[in-house]
DNA sequence: ACCTGAACACCGTTCAAGT
DNA sequence: ACCTGAACACCGTTCAAGT
């Protein structure tokens, strides 16, 4: 990590030189934002510091305020960038079909930036959560659910998707392989049994060992838009 | 603050000189627990820090180390105290009514304690989290929704709950008062038909202004049940 | 205008020294 | 055994000084 940043800040100096103009990766919002995605993605969230950002671009700890207001604007970027490209991909022709393809590009895309899931639930008004109602909004509308029934069942669905993501990117951060996780699944299902003799704790304990979170995810908007429907 | 924390001290020496006893409130894992609320709910999240506490608890820094691990796990033990108490006082006979019962008890214990509602949607595996699943998986039994189909209607459930009570408290920490909370509402009301002019911002936001959170909370407990009775 | 990096005002946690 | 509080190894943010 040391070497690479220093192999990159040799380029920026022999290119700098070269051409005596600006470094060609000058620094701007785009690629602040872009560095945060890179150090989010490769630590994890408390591995972003502002020492470790500013690391990775090669330049002193208060630039990037010429920029950004603060940590929270840089996490809620960094966030938005990620919905953004799962919300530009939804074009489905049948608005059922894109409520669902909506919900599941991002959980897949919680499943490869966990950090995003963490994000989301924490801030109501930030951008990328405000993309996400207005995807699920316009595609109700779509579905034919009128006005103020709209903003209950959007609201719902978002709620849901919202308080999903944060849960299963907990998951995500604990365990990172396959492997990994079915293990800390086995351990937290024993527990549960030996310290609960309950039988609805051993029947979930049980049901933990085997169940798939992205089935169980898919299962839950099911069971939401069955609900919406079912009163339309 | 200073003021009231030295007189409580003071206190503590005249009960040990007089009766040259362990001090009344001598540590324990209860009282700093306790003690945990009492700075969360005054002072919010980023008013508990250790020196907060141990100050409020007139002792040293290190001295809470000996009875909890780190700052999560009084976090985590606070959050259940406060859920503990909730999932303590659903004894209805109606299973739909118990499981209304307590998804607004939550929603009303976060709009009293925010910190709950963040607390809740950071770390599944906690005592907190388990307490709502297994107060929600015995209402589905009693509901009497089959295994399988448990686990995911619970899992539904719970998500949106915790969903829905990290976006409220996230509302409830930045206006305190109702009057807040609705100018609050207002001005972002505006920004988002300002900045938007697509006629489902422009609805969304004219329904913002009025909007109701509980209702809405409630409402989305409705669409939930909807949905799983309608493919019982 | 933009960048630098030392300085500031904090953190959570540890641990030798006390009782 | 339990408590104390200085010390440690960090934070995010600011700002005078540079280019």
């Amino acid at each position: 990590m040391d070497r690479r940043s220093n192999c990159v800040k040799m380029m920026d100096m022999t290119i700098r030189t070269a051409r005596n103009t600006r470094r060609s990766d000058a620094l701007s919002r785009e690629r602040i934002v872009e560095a945060t995605v890179e150090v989010l993605d490769a630590t994890g969230e408390a591995g972003l510091t502002v020492r470790a950002l500013t690391a990775h671009l090669s330049t002193g700890r208060g630039a990037i305020y010429h920029h950004v207001a603060n940590k929270e604007e840089l996490l809620a970027a960094a966030t938005d960038d990620i919905v953004g490209r799962v919300t530009a991909g939804t074009g489905d022709d049948d608005p059922e079909r894109a409520i669902r393809a909506l919900a599941l590009g991002i959980f897949d895309a919680i499943d490869a930036h966990p950090w995003v899931g963490t994000q989301l639930s924490r801030e109501p008004w930030q951008p990328a959560v405000f993309r996400i109602w207005k995807s699920v909004g316009s595609q109700l509308q779509r579905l034919g659910v009128p006005g103020p029934a709209r903003a209950d069942a959007g609201s719902a669905l978002v709620n849901y998707v919202l308080g999903a993501a944060a849960q299963y990117a907990a998951g995500a951060r604990r365990a990172t392989s396959d492997a990994d996780r079915k293990a800390y699944l086995e351990t937290l299902a024993a527990q549960w049994a030996q310290h609960d003799p309950d039988p609805i704790v051993q029947d979930a304990a049980s049901q933990l060992r085997e169940h798939d979170d992205r089935e169980q995810f898919r299962a839950g908007v099911d069971i939401f838009l069955t609900g919406i429907t079912a009163r339309r």
